[in-house]
DNA sequence: TATGAATGAGAATTCATTCAT
DNA sequence: AATGAATGAATTCTCATTCAT
């Protein structure tokens, strides 16, 4: 088989479905290569076969998945910085919306990893995307001079960094810490650096 | 086939390390799961056999693998930070150091990232070790009063954080923004953040 | 799913003679095991499902396009040879008209030679009855003096051999030699033999 | 694993030989797809795993066998028509020793001949090394004068359909017609025709 | 009659590891 | 110490066929 069409039936999708969240589960628990796809489809309450109904094989649904998951992420982040007042302030909503859905989703940390070995398109894809968005809010608070003039690209990738970093003591190291305390000591940082006033 | 003594001669010790480097060639560029037995073996020169006579499995070459990038990288960065006048510089030269290592070891960042599958224990260990020590440089500063006070341990997270993903932008994106300039846009953000002043 | 009645309405003759001619054209160029039902009914442009209605399998509708090949083979030859003076004379038309047929159905080769793996009963008829008209034909021509007499059957098959091969010459090879000349060349073999006048 | 390099050791060796030899009844037999590795490693009385180290796949095996089954026809063929006094004599011995030696292997006849649909490659590599031979034959016959002149190409395939088929009517069919018979009422066609004294 | 989703048995392969020499 | 052959478990994927609508 080769194209793999969309279902056409709502009992075909819901299929599609069943299989993608089951994927996302044991995938995200135990990793892309000890994930198989018998494991997948047990899960999922489904025959084996079915599975290549609706994927062509195990890195089809991974990067499925990991192209979901950059959406439902940005979703998240661009409700959370909507209502902020300035750039500061939107880094902080940020951080703290992020930290709040790695938390709740920790397979996200882990698949989205993984994607850099399994799949490096997605995972180039996926990062891209958010730098670029970041850039740009970036430079719009400059030129609205919310900011300190800066190399905007070096930051925006330093800034998603620190929360990357952050949310991976989360959720790999298991680190406890009120996500409200984490979120004002890195705002501390990212506002006013190391230096003594 | 229980214990890996160390090899006795210097033969030996020569195989051993020609399959170490093989290794760190074959799963640097293959990755773990795609990298084989036979590749490294046939890379170091060697029948397949003798791998085992120097490692019990593949696992284990992985391992001493991070653990030896691990040793390289501290000994390249406490090296680089020694001369420091302050922790601002250090951070910068610290800064430095590490993303021309990386650029220069673009397996490194690889490998090590892997090991969050391959060997979470190996991860954990290599993480800890510089987060730890980035901490206590972070304290030892704000006693001295270099820094402003601050939660140190969030602050050692963030600031690696930001150093492994411009380290990732430059070996993963090929960024090829010359060092010297990310370093002194980084260093601007980390000493004396985002906010105008 | 026992019986498989023959098409009460006009429509369901029409899906039926759909799905023959897909499977004719989809096994005759990918060969019997790389066909696959999906290839057929979507060549068809039936739903997988269908084709079960018509036919209780793969082997069924294999031996249906085999049996209707013989059926249009021995038509065509048998209209070649009405005419002809003696056997001499009808060996060299159904030698054209066999040559002809094949190089305009160069499926029919294919199919029919492979039918000897995938039902060999089909393939066995085949050529029986081939072989039974040929050796009748040749006997008959013996009676009325027409040609020298022989082993009839041994010269049933080695002249269906030599139709076969030179087929196979055109079709499997691409050999673009003009069939009269094939034709000549053989038919001057048929009648005289090697030796020398 | 890519390149299939020769064994180093009798053991290996020797062991591929099995595997051969065991792959050319297991398939001769069952006919190529419903042949296994599984069956053919278990007659061979290797591992499964054995198989690949020796060749790629099944296809390989299967080329191996039709090419290796060339050359010991082309070896029993020419030292049985190397005495003969002229061509009409060298067809004879020729077809007797053709039809002995594939009565000795019935396989021989059906994995040359699923060739076609396995590799259509090797299936015409085989036979065109044998029409080529055939043509060169004739064509020294007839510029010795042996031989009446004519199309030597259609000739070779004309007179190797005739052996061939005379071969599977042996070996298909089961006929049991001595051999002797066979090539005698076979010779007197090939070399005087059907025509009438 | 037709559809398309679902099934599940079956096969080919790969590869880390062991073993005899 | 070194070799290279052998193992066999594990996994992915294909596809003829059945089934519910």
């Amino acid at each position: 088989m080769v194209a793999k069409p969309k279902p056409k039936t709502a009992r075909g999708a819901a299929t599609r479905r069943a299989i993608l969240t089951a994927a996302e589960q044991v995938i995200g628990t135990a990793g892309y290569n000890d994930a198989s796809i018998a494991q997948i489809t047990r899960f999922a309450g489904v025959a084996q076969g079915t599975f290549y109904i609706y994927f062509k094989g195990k890195e089809e649904v991974f990067r499925a998945i990991v192209l979901e998951m950059g959406r439902r992420l940005r979703g998240v982040l661009s409700e959370a910085i909507e209502a902020s007042a300035d750039r500061l302030d939107a880094e902080r909503e940020g951080l703290r919306a992020f930290l709040t859905f790695v938390s709740a989703h920790p397979e996200l940390y882990r698949i989205v990893q993984e994607a850099l070995f399994v799949d490096p398109d997605a995972y180039r894809t996926y990062f891209q995307t958010f730098a670029d968005a970041y850039r740009e809010g970036l430079e719009a608070a400059e030129a609205a001079g919310e900011i300190r003039p800066g190399d905007t690209d070096v930051r925006a990738w330093a800034l998603m960094g620190m929360a990357k970093t952050l949310g991976e003591r989360a959720v790999v190291w298991g680190n406890q810490q009120p996500i409200d305390e984490v979120v004002a000591a890195a705002h501390d940082l990212i506002s006013n650096g190391l230096r003594r006033g």
